[in-house]
Order: C-alpha cells, then structure tokens, then sequence
DNA sequence: ACGCTAAGTGTACGCCGTACACCTGTCAAG
DNA sequence: CTTGACAGGTGTACGGCGTACACTTAGCGT
C-alpha cells in the first residue's frame, strides 16, 4: 500500500533525469555541493543507483555542459558574419549567467562532448561562409578561446564565487580596506575608473556584461581587419 | 643516534620550505595528486605538521601562486608601453610552462593575494605611465583578464590534460577518428589549416605560443588604436 | 509460470581535509 | 641547574567523497 504509492510516484530514473538534476542542483546549491551522493538524494534513490546511467562523475559533467551547450541560440541565417557571431556569443553568455558554475564546470574537464564540437563546428562555419580562409579561421579560433562559450577568466570573478545560487551577490564585495589604496595605487585609481554603474564609490560594482562586449568587439574588430587584408600566418622555415 | 642522526638530517619545517615542496610536487606529479598528505609524506612528516604552518589547503594554494608570480619578471624600464606589457606576459607565460597546473589553481581559487595585486598593479602602471586615462585602464585590464597572468583558458587544452609531469605530452593526441571529419566538417577542416608545425597531417599540433602571441598582440593593436583615438567609455544615462 | 535482464540497493574501501588532544625539544627566567 | 612556557611535530578520529562489487527486486517476453 505505501510500497504501491511510493512505486507509483517514483518516475523511473534516466540519464536526462540526472542530467537536468544535476543542473538545477548546482544552479541552486554551487557547483561544489554537486556531489553523486547529494544528487542520489535529491532524486530519492540511493548514490550508487546513478552509475546504471552514467558512467562516473566525470560523464555527468560533460553531460551536464552538453544540456547548457544546447540552449545556445542557433545561428541566425542570412547574418553578416561578424554580427552573427557576435549574437552567438552573447547568447552563450546569457545561458552561463543562468549556469554560473558551468565555465569552472567546462575549464575543470578536458572537454570534447560531441555537443560542445558541433557547437564549435558551427562556428567555423559562420566564418567560413563569411569567406575567411581556413587558416585565418583555426588562428581566429584560438583566439577567441573560451569566449565563444560565451565566458572568459576575469582576474576577480565575483559571480564565480563558490558560494550560493547563481544571482548577483546581494552585497557588493564589502569595499576595499583602506591600507589597499595605499599598496596598490593603481589598482585602487582604475577601480573606480569606469563610468557604468553609476559613480558607485566602492568601485568593484563593474558592468560584467559591459567588460565582456566591449573585449568581444575589440577582438572582433581587429579579426575583420585581418580578413579584410587577407592575412595567413607565415609559413615556417622548415 | 640513529635518532640524533634524524634530527640532524631533518632541516625545520617553513612556510617557505612547505610552498616549494608542494610547486615541486605539483610540477612532477600533477595538482590532482597534491594532497596535504603526499605533501606531508614529501617533506618526511605527518600531515598534520603542515598546518603549523598554513592554515589550511587553499591557502597553501594561494602560497604557491604567489610563488609562480614572483617569478614573472620585473617591467623593463624605459620602454614603451605596449612592448613593456607584451614582454611582461610572455614572460609569464614563460613562467606557467614550468607550472603548467597553475592555471587551474588561479581560476579556481578567488584569489586576491598580495603577490597578484602587486603585479597587476605594476600591470596598471605601465598603462598609465604611457598616457592612457584610468578609464581606458580600466576597460583593458578587464579586456586582457588572464592574460595578463600568461595564460588564457583554449578550447582544447593539452598541456593542462590532468596527467603527468608539466611537459608537453610525447604522444600527439591520438589523431582524431575519421568519424570526426564527417561529423565535424568545418573543425576538421581548421585542424590542419594552420601552417605551423609543418604540415603535420594530425592537425592539433599547434603551436601555443604562435596563438597566444597573436592573440595578444590583436588585442595591444585594438587597444593601441583605442588609446591613440582618446576612447572613453560612453557616460550611463543614470 | 518462469526465468532473463535491467534497475536499484547495501556494504565496504581507500582517499581526502582537518579538528583536537597530546607529546617533546628548546630556551629564558628564577 | 631547575623549571615551565611555548612552538613545532604527532596520533587518532570524523565526516565527506567517488566508486567497486555483490546482492535483491521489478518487469517483461515466452
């Protein structure tokens, strides 16, 4: 009887289950209190249970970026090459800002899920039919790095903090202890050198987004310049 | 005797000596296999000593950074700006090719230590000593994030693979299946595009430091352009 | 009704970081 | 020369982790 209720209200267990659980486990919780015991426990089955449908925590993961890999926006068709990537890369950012633990996710595996190569396939692509040579494509490639999954290390990174949920921390990173102006000056002068939000004097409260596009558009900017004149690597000596 | 012996051959336990002997097992063995008590073991002692002295395991991390960026030289006075920063980072990177785990110890630590704000001020500084307004500096600390620290965070990662030693992997990555070009046409096609390293028919045996250097100076040449031109960033409406 | 298979369970092992109580060697003050 | 404080090193133990491996159970085709 409560065996036959319980039988009924457990959904069977599958390996899109534990994935979206996993998600939304360390969209809530951090990516650090993902672990196969916690996860067991939010479905309500015991840890080893899990390894009838992945294979180690190590698959779970790449799992896990495959399911945030795939809410990126498709390419918009009939775009100029430079704006579709631009669009493609902002709506990856978008998707991280959901999924703050996914780039230390991503940095920590050596990563090439096949969902993450089709993405990047799709990338070359765009360059491509905007008529860069295969070789201006790979070095554009490289450049860019992990910023066409829509994130990039910043030096302090407040939203990657261990901690809790992904929103914005509430407080605005407890401004700098005086003693701090005094051995870094130069730090201490830019940190409030940016006119976005406000004129907020802690400094610190910074326009990620801002950062982020204006480097995007920098790159992007000196990219179309070497198209424009045909660049290719020189070729080796030997 | 054999006792007194033991005293004498066993040099004191140090910060210092505890930093070096995690780099150096770090270096051999690979972060993954730095633990408070291979380290212990290392240093022919319980494990339990080490917390004499440092308080607990990332900031021991955060020690070992601080030894890593130490070692980055100091800026070349008398030089302009842009071939002063470019130097600088080279020299970093240089630095972290004989630390190839630290990378991943920067991004997931939080890190505001000492030693990285002494840097990145001196970073700050060559900016400003070659005229660029603290708003500009701002924006293009932000725009260089890790790199300046020598490292960006690439798409596919050889050196970092979790295994062994920090030397480059002998083996050459396994050439990709031919499953691979099917699927991933536009990928497949970049791979070997790149006329460095010969003509390497693998692909994937890519010259780092090629693309670490021309994505760096595609970002001193944007940012160069931007200074040149007196940008600033536009005021926020409210 | 039976038995095969896939799904879920339970127990256990070897790692990890580290709290806490303890011992011990060194050295200055009496 | 004794003493006692104190810094540095030790030993034990706890709770957490990933996961190997042997097991029960549920569901289904025959």
């Amino acid at each position: 009887m409560a065996e036959q209720a319980e039988t009924l209200r457990r959904t069977p267990l599958s390996r899109d289950r534990i994935l979206r659980a996993a998600v939304a486990l360390a969209d809530e919780a951090g990516i650090e209190s993902l672990s196969m015991r916690n996860l067991a426990q939010d479905l309500g089955v015991v840890p080893m249970a899990l390894y009838k449908h992945v294979a180690n925590k190590d698959e779970l993961l790449d799992g896990m970026i495959d399911v945030i890999v795939d809410q990126i926006d498709p390419v918009a068709p009939d775009t100029h090459w430079k704006d579709a990537t631009r669009r493609r890369v902002l709506s990856a950012r978008e998707v991280l800002r959901r999924h703050p633990w996914a780039p230390l996710a991503i940095e920590s595996r050596n990563m090439a899920t096949p969902a993450v190569l089709a993405y990047l396939d799709s990338v070359v692509a765009t360059f491509r039919a905007g008529g860069f040579s295969a070789n201006l494509a790979h070095h554009v490639m490289h450049t860019m790095g992990s910023r066409v999954l829509g994130f990039s290390q910043e030096l302090f990174d407040d939203a990657r903090r261990v901690g809790r949920s992904g929103a914005a921390s509430p407080e605005p990173a407890a401004a700098l202890p005086p003693e701090f102006a005094d051995r870094f000056p130069h730090l201490a002068e830019i940190a409030t050198a940016a006119s976005h939000d406000d004129q907020s004097v802690v400094g610190q409260g910074c326009d990620d987004q801002f950062e982020f596009a204006f480097a995007l558009d920098l790159l992007l900017d000196g990219i179309e310049r070497l198209h424009e004149q045909g660049w290719t690597s020189p070729r080796r000596s030997r």
